[in-house]
DNA sequence: CCCTGATTCGC
DNA sequence: GCGAATCAGG
């Protein structure tokens, strides 16, 4: 396939719509995305600025940052959309038999939960909200796509796990992904 | 692992 | 000009 006009225009009028490069390959058909992406670089609308363009030179070669730049980002649905209970899980783990509780608790009642100290107050803040949407699941419940941050004291019955959605690879959700990886001072930028 | 766009470079 | 390969990131 080629780039007639035709395939020029459709590409232009969906870029221009936000919308995403495989889609519109998909659309187009007969090309991948990087195609599409090649092209788009090609006729120099890269960045989906309607239409004034200032500097267009740019320094494309390394105008990294100003490449950001997204109209229209995800609509962000409901967080939990496949959930489907059929049971209010009355909770049956917690019977009558002893639990282990103390097991590795030496000296002190607890080590530090990674947020009870002092972080980012946003962060903190945005934890506190999530605790709150918190699906609260037990161990056995949580999967690679759980978020598997705890809330509360192990060794007591008001202890469980956020549960949300977790970030891909991340064993966190957003939020606590967050509140998790603070020591990031400054990113560093390795780019070639 | 899914996806996004960005860049490079042989063709 | 083209686009696969590669890269950087969410």
């Amino acid at each position: 396939m080629s780039w007639t006009d035709e395939r020029v225009e459709v590409l232009k009028k969906m870029w221009g719509e936000g919308k995403s490069a495989s889609q519109i390959a998909k659309e187009l058909g007969g090309v991948t995305r990087n195609a599409v992406i090649g092209k788009v670089h090609r006729l120099g609308l890269s960045n989906r600025s309607g239409g004034a363009s200032p500097a267009k030179a740019a320094t494309a070669a390394k105008a990294k940052p100003a490449a950001k730049a997204k109209p229209a980002e995800k609509p962000k649905p409901a967080a939990a959309a496949s959930e489907t209970e059929a049971k209010p899980a009355p909770a049956p783990v917690n019977r009558a038999v002893g639990r282990p509780k103390l097991v590795v608790t030496a000296g002190q009642p607890l080590p530090p939960q990674p947020s009870a100290n002092e972080i980012s107050p946003e962060a903190l803040a945005s934890v506190r909200e999530v605790e709150k949407k918190a699906k609260r699941l037990s161990v056995m419940e949580l999967t690679e796509k759980t978020c598997k941050w705890p809330v509360g004291d192990p060794a007591t019955e008001d202890f469980w796990f956020c549960g949300l959605p977790s970030q891909q690879g991340k064993p966190y959700c957003e939020a606590h992904v967050g509140v998790a990886f603070q020591p990031m001072s400054a990113r560093r930028d390795r780019r070639r």
